[in-house]
Parts: structure tokens; sequence; C-alpha cells
DNA sequence: AACCAGGACGTGA
DNA sequence: TCACGTCATGGT
């Protein structure tokens, strides 16, 4: 069946809303690197979307970084999230081949303050075996597609933290759809709040042109407007916030 | 002291 | 398909 083709005040709302949540939040430069930091040598984006370099590929230890941390945030606090991070590269695992040498039960130790520790480890094993067969440089000639359906076979990586591997560390053209996108949607009457996953990523993917920059800086202001006035409780269905 | 946080998976209906 | 339970730490 054909995509439904989204009406003209669907498409201007949606671009409405990027800019609205852009100039109230500024841009947010995602994704965040605290550990292996964003290198700070080069030019801006063009369209003045970032405030660092997106242009630049990522190097190896960036893009590894990212990923750990797409796992290590999944139903999970930044906070706790960047502190497993830091202590991952204390203990020196941030790098393929001592996280295939080391065995799960220490990654666990390392990553306890993300939660779903066991979990997470068995991901983390799971996606270092992947990245031995499919290299970053080999995902990134890839077809975004393709690249797509082997990171949703690794048992872990379901479509979200898939979207944010190919967006921030493939820098392929997938948007990205969380809870608060889910949430501000349906707030804003555009979405039903049962929305599926991939019908409201096609909803973003159609109205957009399909922009690196601009998908990840739409994702990041969601969150960032998501995290100041929708959280999961303290929100009514009533208290609907159309303008930050 | 409940409640929440930038999900994913397994299960039974 | 889909609703629901499970996985877990740390801040408010």
């Amino acid at each position: 069946m054909g995509k439904e083709q989204p009406s003209m005040t669907l498409q201007k709302t949606v671009r409405n809303l990027y800019r609205v949540l852009l100039n109230s939040y500024g841009p947010q430069g995602w994704w965040p690197v605290p550990v292996a930091g964003d290198d700070q040598s080069g030019s801006c984006d063009k369209r003045g979307y970032h405030p660092g370099c997106f242009d630049i590929p990522r190097n190896k230890a960036q893009q590894l970084e990212i990923v750990l941390g797409t796992v290590l945030t999944q139903n999970t606090n930044w906070r706790n999230a960047s502190t497993a991070l830091r202590s991952l590269a204390d203990d020196g695992l941030i790098s393929q081949q001592r996280l295939r040498d080391t065995k799960i039960e220490q990654i666990a130790l390392a990553i306890r303050s993300a939660g779903y520790y066991n979990q997470k480890a068995k991901t983390i094993k799971n996606l270092v075996r992947f990245l031995k067969r499919f290299s970053f440089r080999t995902l990134e000639r890839e077809n975004g597609r393709t690249v797509r359906d082997r990171l949703l076979q690794i048992k872990g990586i379901g479509p979200e933290t898939a979207d944010c591997i190919m967006l921030y560390a493939l820098k392929k053209p997938s948007f990205v759809v969380d809870a608060y996108t889910r949430r501000i949607m349906a707030g804003l009457g555009i979405v039903e709040e049962t929305v599926d996953y991939e019908t409201l990523k096609d909803l973003f993917e159609s109205v957009l042109e399909s922009d690196v920059a601009l998908f990840q800086e739409y994702h990041a202001l969601l969150v960032q407007h998501g995290k100041r006035y929708y959280s999961r409780k303290p929100h009514g269905k009533g208290d609907v916030i159309l303008h930050p």
C-alpha cells in the first residue's frame, strides 16, 4: 500500500513546530559525547542549525561512544547513562577489541549505574560482535534501509536505538522517535497517543527534507521540550502545551 | 517514599 | 497485533 500523502497543513504544522522549538531552546548540538568529546577543529553547519561541527565525520572512538550511549540511555536518564560511559572509559572499555575480550559480567559491573545492566551488557556484546562483521565504514557506505534492517536484527536494538545509531553515529537521515515525541505530538492533537513507531517516524520523514542536521536537531529539541513539559505523570490529558 | 527516566523483549490472549 | 510484565539504578 502506498503511504498517505500528508496534508499541506500537517507539513506546515510540523515545520512550524521545529521553528518554535529552535527559537525557544536554541540549537542542542546532539549527540552528547562526554568522554571522547567533539572535535572543535572545523567549521559549523552551513544552515546554522548547529553550534558544533556536524559536517565533519565522527572518528571511530566517538562513533563507538555514541553507540554505547544509545544503549545505556534506553529508558534511562542521561545522567545515569553518562556515568556508566565514564565508568567504561575508566576501565579502558570504550574500545571494540577490549569489549570483545572482556567478560560480560565485568561489562555489567562497569555499566551498573545505567540500570538494566545485565540486559545492556548483553546488548553491548551483541553490538561489538556485529561491528566485527559490519564496520562503521562499511555501514556508512551502505543503503540506509539496509543498515536499519541489519541493526534491528541485533538483540537489544529496537527501532529507536537503531535510528539513534543511524542518525548520530552513522550520519544517515533517519528520524528518531521517542516517548517524548509521541507525547508531544499526541498532546498537540496531531496523532493518537497509541500511534506506532513507524507511523510517527514516517510522518516526520514525509514532511521534512531528508537532512541529517535537521533530523538531529529536531529530535534533540523534542526531548528538551518533553523534559520541560511532558514528563509522564505531571502532565494531565487536558494540559496541552502548544508553545514553550 | 513513590515516581520517573531519551526502550526492548518475551509472553499470552 | 497488542497489552502487559520484566529488567534496575539514581535523582526528586
